[in-house]
DNA sequence: TCATTATATCGTAATATTTGAATATATTGA
DNA sequence: TCAATATATTCAAATATTACGATATAATGA
């Protein structure tokens, strides 16, 4: 039935997602930190800004992530638990 | 430090390789059913078979899937307990 | 309003993935 | 050994993803 490959489908949209190492890496300091703004991470990651940004907009669309502005900064955070659980199997 | 890459990349590898519909839905079978050899899949699938057997292939590459033969036929089976969770995670 | 800072989006070249037909290999039974 | 069956591999075209510079937008304070 359509139906099941609708679910495949989109579960493995979400996975496309996390797969990526600089997405998890984020992800994961997410999971560890609560938050974090862009610029933070820019720090760590070592990575151009656009770079970075277009990362977290894919993590955005995926409902992985969610931002709240603060001024003129952008607090990002996860948005769904499932991925913390996956995130946790992974590298536990 | 260099090794946390190779960690990120490393498990970024394991979830690509999940990260297909079809891909998915033959590694969520073999977590139901236990086992399944290639004929069968492609019954439920109506793809052709070397699309199957390239998928297969990924999987074992990955180190997610099995195959033990059997006479003819290889029969496939879950190798990576982490995935069980995972796709657990996702489906539930 | 203007300059500054933080973040997002666009354009595009490089790279990777996916698909399925054609072909190859492996096992079995006659 | 030969035919039949099950599975794997190769190849090429189509499609998708990634990276990053350039540019755009949004918020703030002076």
């Amino acid at each position: 039935m359509e139906k099941d490959y609708k679910k495949f489908s989109d579960t493995a949209e979400l996975l496309k997602v996390l797969a990526h190492p600089v997405r998890l890496c984020i992800v994961k300091g997410l999971i560890e930190k609560g938050a974090c703004n862009v610029s933070h991470m820019q720090g760590c990651l070592e990575l151009p800004q656009s770079t970075i940004s277009q990362h977290l907009q894919k993590l955005r669309a995926a409902g992985i992530v969610k931002g709240d502005r603060n001024g003129l900064e952008i607090t990002y955070s996860i948005s769904d638990e499932r991925v913390i659980r996956i995130v946790d199997t992974l590298f536990s």
